[in-house]
DNA sequence: CAGGCGTGGCC
DNA sequence: TGGCCAAGCCT
């Protein structure tokens, strides 16, 4: 019998996960659609949803909160009009402005696509073209396929994803690829034709502001009829996620060098991996064995290419990343052999206190200037 | 395809 | 407070 019950779960799920099963929902759409123009915040992208200001957009808000785009969005768009602009900037120019954003790859790919774009002449005015953009993926494609051309693509944002998990109370975890399938099939079959850019908006405002994650907005929702998770009164079951990896935590040092005329010697890190392109106080991995001055003269000497002695304690700083804790603690220090030259760092500068600010710095380097008294972050 | 990649806000 | 989350992409 638990065979048979299983079957029949199986075919019950494969029923309420038919494509068709919500796109034939009387109204479904309409109903959104009347919320939406109801509801939809003011959005500074959304006034004049250009290509240019459409697709920017949807690379500031991969991963990131619409509070905190907004500001990025302003300066980018008053800094650079137009997509040319962007691309005859220089890409640490870019890198600057974006500072404090996060997920810094994301400018490297804005800046490579800007000049591909005005190379082109044009964006690409179909799903298959934007795709060619670096940092355009299945998502971004779509959304600016919908949103600044009326092509009926689909998106599958978060949002999305959530709000279609519980419209079919989905068992399938939806971060999974088996998962994903289902759902950019569903969206698919969900967009509504007659207006592609207002569907998939609705379906992601839905998820910002009504069905959210925790404590959703059930009585608010236009879709609340149709939803099977509020059917079983267990909407915050989903949607179902697989586990998640524990933060781990991670010891740095950092060393501060200062010549006669008080300026700083800065870093510029690698342009691939974390925080990449970004400048910072020199410094490095502190392993469990050692102290941390050790620990500085090692990274010193593999870094920078030279001997030091450890100095006065300045400052320590306490960061998180994703699935990472940091505690780096700042040391002054004196060089005793060399000259630095970099080494483990694509580039090295003095910096003075004036100019530090024109530079890309993560959070975390602009916590290590506070830390030190280097600036007013 | 699982894992890397920032930051800030929420409870 | 630590865990979870937010308009994903890339390798």
């Amino acid at each position: 019998m638990i065979v048979n019950e299983d079957l029949r779960v199986q075919a019950h799920e494969t029923m309420s996960s038919n494509p068709t099963t919500l796109a034939s929902i009387p109204d479904l759409r309409d109903r959104l659609g009347a919320w939406y123009r109801a509801h939809a915040r003011v959005l500074p992208w959304r006034s004049e949803p250009t290509p240019y200001r459409v697709w920017m957009s949807e690379i500031m808000l991969q991963q990131t909160r619409v509070d905190t785009v907004i500001p990025y969005f302003e300066r980018f768009q008053e800094t650079f009009p137009t997509v040319g602009e962007l691309a005859a900037a220089s890409e640490e120019r870019v890198l600057g402005l974006w500072a404090g954003l996060g997920y810094y790859r994301r400018a490297r790919a804005l800046h490579a696509a800007a000049r591909v774009v005005a190379d082109q002449g044009a964006f690409p005015d179909t799903v298959e073209g934007l795709l060619e953009l670096p940092g355009v993926g299945r998502y971004t494609a779509g959304a600016i396929a919908s949103i600044a051309f009326g092509i009926p693509a689909p998106v599958l944002d978060g949002n999305v994803a959530r709000v279609l998990s519980r419209l079919l109370a989905l068992e399938q975890p939806v971060d999974k690829p088996a998962g994903q399938r289902l759902l950019w099939g569903v969206a698919e079959d969900l967009v509504n034709p007659e207006d592609p850019s207002a569907h998939n908006q609705a379906m992601m405002e839905l998820g910002a502001l009504v069905c959210v994650p925790r404590s959703p907005r059930c009585p608010s929702c236009p879709l609340r009829e149709d939803c099977r998770a509020r059917a079983q009164d267990q909407v915050e079951r989903y949607p179902i996620k697989g586990p998640r990896r524990r933060p781990k935590k991670v010891r740095a040092v950092a060393g501060l060098l200062l010549d006669a005329q008080r300026r700083m010697l800065l870093a510029r890190r690698p342009e691939d991996g974390l925080l990449g392109g970004l400048w910072e106080v020199p410094g490095g991995d502190w392993p469990e064995r050692l102290s941390a001055p050790a620990a500085l003269e090692q990274v010193w000497r593999e870094r920078v290419g030279v001997s030091i002695e450890v100095g006065e304690r300045l400052g320590e700083v306490e960061h998180v990343f994703t699935h990472r804790k940091l505690r780096l603690v700042v040391h002054g220090i004196e060089v005793t052999e060399g000259e630095p030259v970099a080494r483990g760092y694509p580039e090295l500068r003095w910096v003075d206190h004036a100019s530090v600010s024109s530079l890309p710095l993560s959070r975390l380097t602009q916590k290590v200037l506070a830390a030190v008294g280097w600036s007013d972050v």
